[in-house]
DNA sequence: CATCTTATTGATCGTATGATCAATAGTAGA
DNA sequence: TCTACTATTGATCATACGATCAATAAGATG
């Protein structure tokens, strides 16, 4: 428990307790949102005085930034992982959809949501957004030019279609924050929709649970 | 100008006043977003105390709840309006998607957005955004069972599509939001996105500015 | 004109935020 | 052991938020 009766932090060192603040940024933003990372709060969690936290992060808009960047691309690393075992294109796209949509990940849903809101009052978290939602594109456009150049899909545009589906994604996790219990058929509509979107016929990404 | 040297506000019908501090916060919105709804930030736009906005509207967080509800409602209405006036379901999608996805919404999409964020901390504010979200997957809805009926659209679950549309036009214009210099033929893809949807052959909801 | 109702206000409280700085205490090295 | 370095802290400041309440003054009513 952290005491209110704390006494003293044990000296560490500057490697070890600036890991240890991030990390506990890491899990207060998971938890709670990115609106709870505050100097106290983070204080409070590492067991250390909010002086502390500022010393070793003199700029909180920095390190709710770092946050955010450090979450989200560990997510991407996890469905970019997940999905490059896949053989092709079109198997690759249906489980990424599939995954981003199973409604297990909403304390990162969270984050997103909190960071677009954010993001307007604070430059720092803006420009991790844009550069997180960058890599996000890169990796569906990645795939998506992979099916095109295998004639699995047809767009005019992977780029665009990239960001088209980066958006539907998004929009439908937001949408299911709050309207988390109906939406049931999420899965096999979004995937008629991206086969009409890139040119596949009915059925081509349904996902393996519906058959 | 709001003088900082204010000398005293003239007195008003209670009606007449609680009208401008409504009116007030519902600009302040618009302008500057919903977290901008604050006690002091609407007495100094309607020159006046801010024990005077207390006194009328005693809970802050029911006036953000309710001036996120009368913008939604408002662009409902607006949106309903337009769209009622055309001959066949498939028209009024089209011009819905045209009409949602054209970037002249940038505040009002702030305002969503800002609301699913602090909503986790506004109960009122959160019931009245699933109040709205239910509004406009109805009036979305409508035009989808319209045009099963006929034959136009083709889905098995009307409802489930709505909330799928209402997700993809939040998501594209939340990203819009932070990307609004690239996503280039926002129109187009996501009209294959949903002609593949509901059934219909490519090209069925092109927006007439594209041909 | 006198009186009463009430719209309006100033002052103030309690809380939360980020930030700064001199003082303290633990620890490594001479 | 003694010293120098520095991780850590308590105290404090400035700001912003919502909320409360007694006091004031404007206008309606008689």
């Amino acid at each position: 428990m952290s005491s209110p009766t704390r006494k003293k932090a044990a000296r560490k060192s500057p490697a070890e307790r600036a890991a240890e603040i991030s990390d506990a940024a890491h899990e207060l933003a998971l938890e709670q949102g990115l609106s709870a990372v505050t100097l106290r709060a983070v204080a409070a969690r590492v067991d250390v005085a909010p002086a502390l936290v500022a010393h070793y992060e003199p700029d909180m808009q920095a390190l709710i930034a770092s946050t955010f960047a450090s979450i989200v691309a560990a997510e991407l690393a996890e469905v970019d992982a997940l999905v490059a075992g896949l053989p092709t294109p079109r198997e690759r796209l249906a489980a990424m959809l599939a995954t981003l949509l199973d409604g297990s990940r909403v304390d990162v849903t969270v984050i997103w949501v909190e960071a677009w809101a954010m993001g307007r009052r604070n430059e720092a978290l803006a420009a991790s957004v844009r550069d997180e939602m960058d890599a996000w594109q890169a990796m569906i456009r990645g795939v998506v030019e992979a099916g095109v150049a295998s004639n699995e899909f047809e767009t005019d545009d992977p780029a665009a279609a990239a960001w088209q589906l980066l958006g539907m994604i998004d929009g439908l996790n937001a949408q299911a924050l709050v309207r988390w219990g109906d939406a049931a058929d999420r899965g096999s509509l979004i995937s008629h929709a991206v086969e009409g979107m890139l040119g596949l016929e009915r059925g081509a990404l349904a996902p393996p649970s519906v058959g």
